[in-house]
DNA sequence: GACGTTGCAGCATTACATCA
DNA sequence: ATGATGTAATGCTGCAACGT
């Protein structure tokens, strides 16, 4: 009897023999996966079948062979077998589960990692908007001081044109009370023009 | 080249053992 | 006794190698 046979036969006698339950999952699709009976035999039966942990000793064989290569070649999976006592199948599972367990905390490291870059750019995002609204508040501050010192020259000029105040004369640049020295050219960019500045543009959402 | 068989890996799932 | 957790084992699928 070949594979497939062997296969049909298996179903067949299972879903003969009742077939209880289905997971909510497995009913939704519709090839139904086949249900392992599960293991209620006599003793004789129970004996030979019932899952047995692996020694301590064994776990750690398999555990260095598995630390120098997680892949199974034949020969040293036999070889691993008859030195452990075990069939070679078993060998084969537990090299399978633990490529899985290894895989599944190779996962969890990654995105635990991920998690905590995740939550250092966050913090960063939030540490320069704050400043950004620093910045906007005495952009606002210095707007309403030009505002102010506009209107002064303006009415100094129709009274006395004498002892107009410009903004030439200024003796320091009074930007600087707004901590903003060097960056006397900012208030001259047209609102809506940071378009043109490259890796400026972010700033047109603040104005 | 087409087809069947075999062996293996990956994955999902199940069943059992153990522990709190 | 019971639910949670860990793990050995099983079922299924896809793929590659090989023989016919």
């Amino acid at each position: 009897m070949n594979k497939l046979e062997d296969q049909m036969a298996l179903i067949s006698q299972i879903y003969l023999g009742g077939y209880p339950q289905v997971a909510p999952q497995q009913a939704a699709e519709s090839k139904p996966r086949r249900r392992r009976k599960k293991n209620k035999g006599g003793e004789n039966n129970l004996s030979m079948t019932k899952k047995r942990k692996l020694s301590q000793e064994q776990v750690d064989l398999l555990e260095h062979h598995f630390g120098n290569e997680h892949k199974l070649e034949s020969e040293r999976k036999d070889r691993l077998a008859s030195e452990l006592g075990l069939d070679p199948r078993q060998v084969a599972v537990w090299f399978q589960n633990r490529r899985a367990r290894w895989k599944n905390k190779k996962l969890e490291e990654e995105f635990s990692k991920l998690k905590s870059d995740h939550d250092e750019v966050v913090l960063e995002k939030c540490r320069l908007e704050s400043e950004v609204t620093k910045l906007k508040e005495k952009l606002c501050e210095a707007k309403k001081e030009i505002q102010r010192l506009g209107e002064r020259v303006d009415r100094g000029s129709s009274n006395s044109p004498s002892s107009s105040l410009t903004m030439e004369a200024m003796d320091t640049p009074f930007l600087g009370e707004f901590g903003l020295e060097g960056y006397d050219n900012v208030f001259y960019i047209a609102e809506n023009s940071y378009n043109n500045i490259p890796g400026m543009e972010w700033m047109n959402m603040y104005m």
